[in-house]
DNA sequence: GTATCAATCAAACGGTTGATTGACGCAGGT
DNA sequence: ACCTGCGTCAATCAACCGTTTGATTGATAC
């Protein structure tokens, strides 16, 4: 807040196109994969010829990487504003913390369910020459929940913070792809209470 | 018992090479997914030509059925002798029984890698056309896997078993594609510790 | 008015896909 | 010795893949 940002410059034509081309393409390789996805049909997705796909992006596999990086920078985002809320609240009321943390997280899944989708298609490595993507985006995050989770909750020990998150993690992501919206505020009150048993915070019922 | 299981027929020259096809397609699949999958590829790790994998099989698609319909047996298989076994301990010792039964879930995943992976790409639909096998194959096992849970544990209402089935299976799957040797046994404790947790039957700690 | 440039397009490129064909080897029965 | 049917193969097919090409458009600069 040092200083107002300035008005974001008015996006050129090609900014335009490239944006159309990588939320279109967001949306089928969550859907069908990197290898059930054609650049045609993202093409056509986008409103756009097969060749403007190589003119503004590169090239298949970068527009995949592209999609990664920013379905990744959106998690991040995420998880990152819910992460201080959560240490600014943890010392009071490291329950109430940590069920807030969960329902975020839980929220940005719902709103964004594309992430969840790459997210599940990155671990299994859907593509064979992106199976780096996987340590580069995926742990680290992993790892970073874990640490601040461990430094904000002393009485848990970070190896079942690890785990616990690894549980919640997955429960989540799977819930998200057969998401009937009639079971989400079932699913949720199921999280709250995992969230809590998971990390030893009397939960226990 | 009733009649000894009479000699398997010696297996013909076309049940050898079609059992080494399913059996490379099975590992192909579960690694690649079906888009990610060709022929070809499968025909050679087969040590078989392509026109082979037609002949025996019928096509792609067949062989892409053939292959999820045998994990889904192996798995119905596996999940219907541990259940057998926790229904008629659960009584006796319902903690006991049901930390065996997750062990014996685990335990099938790890020897069986391939069957999470294709249960988690039947998930993804990793191929359109497949949707359907989700409905068909894992839905009813996850239902039967808590109506038996529900009807041995009547202290636990059937809403959470099915919670608590949800949980662990994404839980362990999500493990099994991961799979470092060194951690099966901290995340076996975990998974026991998680199983109590999640079905209330004295595990928290 | 003319030259320039970014953006888009239809068309075509070489390569790969799943599937099919027809020929070949070889067992077992006659 | 001769046939018959099964299993396998190399060769081939049309369809589709990702990418490239050359031409066209419309706005901008001089």
């Amino acid at each position: 807040m040092t200083e107002p940002p300035p008005p974001p410059p008015a996006p050129s034509q090609a900014d335009l196109s490239r944006e159309r081309i990588v939320a279109a393409a967001t949306e089928l390789f969550a859907e069908h994969g990197y290898d059930g996805t054609t650049t045609r049909t993202i093409a056509a997705a986008a409103g756009l010829n097969v060749a403007t796909v190589a003119y503004h992006v590169g090239g298949k596999a970068d527009l995949y990487r592209e999609v990664m990086r920013r379905a990744h920078e959106a998690e991040l985002a995420a998880v990152g504003g819910a992460l201080r809320d959560f240490g600014a609240r943890a010392a009071a009321d490291p329950a109430g913390a940590a069920v807030a943390f969960a329902d975020r997280y839980l929220d940005f899944c719902l709103e964004r369910p594309d992430v969840p989708a790459l997210w599940m298609r990155r671990w299994l490595a859907d593509a064979a020459e992106f199976a780096g993507l996987e340590e580069e985006y995926t742990r680290p995050l992993l790892e970073s929940v874990r640490d601040a989770l461990a430094a904000a909750l002393p009485e848990v020990p970070p190896e079942r913070a690890e785990l616990a998150v690894w549980t919640v993690l997955w429960t989540v992501h799977g819930f998200c792809r057969s998401m009937i919206r009639g079971q989400v505020p079932r699913f949720r009150e199921h999280l709250h209470g995992l969230v809590l048993r998971e990390l030893g915070l009397g939960g226990e019922r």
